[in-house]
DNA sequence: GGGTATTTGTCCGTATGTATT
DNA sequence: AAATACATACGGACAAATACC
């Protein structure tokens, strides 16, 4: 056991929440009501209150009062099934009767041009000052933040003829197809990286998370390559940590998802 | 720009860092110090100090001071490699040239004898309280601590032949090989699920986290099938999310890493 | 809409404990 | 042993957000 006493006290706090004897959703007492409880100073009680904010397990609501975190039902997104932008591979988490599909759906692109410098010309394998393509989408499911997504494209693809990468529209179908379609480029496989790190500002006003600083972000930086090896985009895609979790296919593995093995389908992540 | 001081006086110490005007590791002014650069009180400062540790910007080091923190070069595990426990395609992060490929170790498992029940029973395809082995072992790079990783078989497995299951030692080759050898069962292919949620006791212990609650960790659970579509084991493996990331391979890639798409090797994690 | 009570957020000052050098 | 630096705990005051009448 833990000695100082706002340990003690957010031990005792955690230990009624953990057994259930305060649910999902319901109200501490207040502070002051704490204060008493515990005999111990407010600050003390905000230190401990502070404690099970910092894993999770409460928020408090300025001028309402502290209360257990909700339980989250998160979204499933399948990595192995590379579906368009705006459909997709997504599911509820659960028990395998009460999962749903879920349907993205996309802002239109901002576009915007860059030069590729450090990692963005080695993962691509361009030169530095190459001119790039970046499109960056909002992408919602249920109308509720989903995804913040960022694909980069050779400058050069434009030139050979896909002019639809530098207008500020969603390209039906997706990227990937289009490509194909114009140019005759295949996507043949792609290597994602999957990490995870605090939300930058963007993120973190995208997705409405607490600015205490807890909830980070998955960002999946997905390398898509052709027939040749030489790779055709960078997409980075970040999602809440709280509220999504992957699923990787490797080899032979039985239905119930639509993922047959070593299948592969167009765009994004 | 946020009203409150104390966040006022972290952003200017955030941009202090991000700028490089503070480097990795670099002590930052005492708390007495920024009391007087700031003209605010001691608490205040120590309110500013605690946001940058929420967002992993500094530490503080209890008689010494406190400081930017040092960069880590996480650990990138090949997750579509299934390796023997033990070796692994595993890697440091960097540059292509400056990568380098790590060898994890085992400890020994401890083993344990569990009623299949809940989401367990559901993942195996067992009927609830069928019993299973638990094999729960550490595992290390370069000594230090790296993952924990429990796997879980049915028990009726040892019955066909599989004894060394219940001994409590590293199996070498992998338990996937094992399997194969003694009982002719083949693992054809495994689905993994990856989320991150907050350390537990043991975690938190084993990886020498602070208990500051700022760092989680990523939960991998793979199923693995044998042909005949039934699951084989359920390994569930956690990394420290703040020092590991993991790489994905579909279809084809072009080689660097020794991943031919669509291969499928032996077992953890 | 306005006013009031409730509840958490910010800020201050002080004292003492504990870890490190 | 002494000095330094962060950690814990107390108390108080006022601000800001919310709910309710």
């Amino acid at each position: 056991m833990p000695d100082p006493m706002y340990r003690q006290i957010a031990e005792d706090l955690r230990q009624k929440i953990e057994s259930g004897e305060l649910g999902h959703g319901d109200q501490l007492p207040t502070e002051l009501e704490l204060r008493e409880e515990y005999e111990a100073s407010r600050n003390t009680i905000r230190d401990a209150v502070k404690w099970l904010i910092a894993r999770g397990l409460v928020e408090t609501r300025p001028g309402q009062g502290t209360f257990v975190m909700g339980e989250i039902e998160p979204y499933v997104t399948v990595l192995d099934f590379d579906t368009g932008f705006g459909q997709g591979a997504v599911y509820t988490s659960g028990t395998q009767a009460t999962r749903k599909r879920k349907v993205p759906r996309a802002s239109d692109p901002r576009i915007e041009i860059h030069q590729a410098a450090g990692n963005l010309a080695e993962e691509l394998r361009l030169e530095e000052g190459t001119a790039v393509i970046s499109r960056n989408q909002q992408r919602f499911i249920d109308d509720k933040p989903w995804s913040l997504q960022t694909s980069l494209y050779p400058m050069s693809f434009v030139a050979r003829g896909a002019g639809e990468l530098i207008q500020a529209k969603d390209i039906p179908g997706g990227v990937v197809r289009y490509l194909e379609d114009v140019l005759g480029i295949k996507q043949v496989g792609w290597r994602d990286k999957i990490s995870v790190r605090p939300p930058d500002q963007t993120e973190a006003l995208f997705f409405g998370l607490p600015d205490n600083g807890r909830v980070e972000v998955f960002e999946i930086r997905r390398i898509a390559f052709q027939d040749s090896g030489t790779p055709l985009r960078l997409t980075v895609t970040t999602f809440p940590a709280d509220r999504n979790e992957f699923v990787v296919h490797v080899g032979r593995v039985p239905g119930e998802m639509p993922t047959p093995a070593g299948r592969v389908d167009e765009s994004g992540p």
